[in-house]
RNA sequence: UCCGCGAUAGCUCAAUGGUAGAGCGGCUCCCUGUUAAGGAGAAGGUUCUAGGUCCGAGUCCUAGUCGCGGAG
């Protein structure tokens, strides 16, 4: 298989916002895209069908669970990822990085890689952290198990996903400068090693830029990046929404115009538009399907604006008798067949089919929003189309 | 009509004579590279009624009301 390569169409006027195609052996994302995730190589409770039909342009898996389960080697088996889940389409895979986080250093403190008011329980790690790799506790069994850059590497060559990433450290949005800084330095070894096991494969792989909330070691990583990576991924953590602007603009602005640039894990309305305009071409996050699951559903202005998220709850007694669409602009499958009241019932009755029709809804809505920002910036328009949604 | 059993939060039920609780439901809040069809919080009571015994009664006694079962 030839190269992945990365075209850019049209940069936008006066602003950093581009329109993009990268072409992948399994068809093109076309950028800037929202790229579903799903992790166990299922986007949670949205068929594969539904996804091409509102043109997805790429799905995100995670390594760290297809490793525990069912194992690369069976995904291989079946002739890699893309075509093991019947999407046929591009694929990315996450390294494993974020759960060296979560079931790690984000237990501990309690929180997210996004820093909130209200801390949750500190709670025992279930990891252990040395500079070969990260000692797991399967959160499914309990077994022990190893990941390290190579492993990881090795694991996300046999999945066969288009787009791939780097082994990183997350650091605490909790953590000092000090503490932020041995993270980083402890994920440019870990990037390097990921670097040198990918050696020359087909996929694209995406180095992964940290240094916490701190504008040096952002600068500093976004530059070590830049060195050894072709691909650029933002990850890390950050203390509000406007630190992760300025991390955005540290880094976009230290890193090679022509390279695709991925944001790990964001995609809330507000942030789809601020990303895109700092640079970012693609973007992951498992927002619309989580809280598709708990209950909420994205609606457009004017029902939807900054303050409410462009979210509603559909568990609010005032959906029980409403005749409406969950979004009246919105052409997705749920809208087109199905009232508020309908999904209210069957949530509060906890039948399956509504966290699908909630997820579906969703998915489509961030998946179509940020096409529509795609085709603003061709015509350069995407000024006047944020000022439509971020009022 | 008689006998037995029961009556405690919206529902189903706990609670040695010693601060009336739980589950579910209802209400409110939370979720950003998924340990997640998940998590948190608050509210909610004349313990059927009226008497009595006792320092103290949801609990023991008496009568009544209602419900269920059985007998006739």
């Amino acid at each position: 298989m030839g190269k992945i390569k990365f075209e850019i169409i049209n940069k936008g006027k006066n602003i950093k916002a581009r329109a993009g195609i990268i072409k992948t052996p399994h068809g093109n994302v076309e950028t800037p895209a929202f790229i579903p995730v799903g992790t166990n190589s299922s986007v949670k409770s949205v068929s594969p069908r539904d996804l091409r039909e509102m043109k997805a342009q790429a799905i995100l898996a995670n390594t760290y669970h297809l490793h525990l389960r069912p194992g690369e080697d069976l995904i291989n088996k079946f002739g890699g990822l893309s075509k093991w889940m019947s999407w046929n389409g591009p694929t990315m895979t996450d390294s494993g990085g974020f759960q060296v986080f979560s079931l790690g250093i984000g237990l501990e403190h309690g929180v997210g890689k996004l820093l909130r008011e209200e801390e949750g329980e500190p709670k025992p790690r279930l990891n252990k952290i040395t500079e070969e790799g990260v000692t797991f506790q399967s959160h499914i069994d309990g077994s022990t198990q190893f990941l390290s850059p190579e492993i990881s590497i090795q694991i996300q060559k046999k999945l066969g996903a288009d787009l791939i990433v780097a082994f990183d450290d997350l650091e605490s949005p909790k953590h000092n400068f000090e503490e932020t800084k041995a993270s980083l330095e402890l994920t440019e070894k870990w990037l390097l090693r990921s670097k040198n096991a990918y050696k020359n494969s087909w996929q694209l792989l995406y180095g992964v830029t940290h240094g916490g909330a701190f504008k040096d070691l952002r600068v500093r990583s976004a530059k070590f990046n830049d060195k050894y990576f072709e691909a650029i991924a933002l990850g890390g953590a950050h203390k509000n929404k406007q630190n992760m602007h300025d991390i955005v603009e540290w880094t976009v602005d230290n890193v090679s115009d022509e390279k695709p640039k991925h944001m790990l894990g964001i995609g809330e309305v507000d942030d789809i538009f601020e990303l895109i305009e700092r640079g970012v071409d693609t973007f992951d996050c498992v927002i619309p399907t989580r809280i598709g699951r708990t209950g909420f559903f994205f609606v457009s202005p004017s029902q939807g604006n900054i303050k409410n998220r462009f979210r509603f709850d559909i568990n609010k007694p005032q959906f029980r008798t409403d005749p409406k669409p969950l979004d009246s602009n919105c052409t997705c499958y749920t809208c087109q067949n199905f009232t508020r009241a309908y999904i209210f019932h069957l949530f509060r009755s906890r039948e399956l089919l509504s966290y699908s029709l909630l997820s579906t809804h969703n998915v489509h809505f961030l998946v179509n929003l940020t096409r529509q920002i795609r085709n603003a910036i061709l015509t350069d328009e995407f000024k006047t189309l944020k000022k439509q949604w971020l009022v």
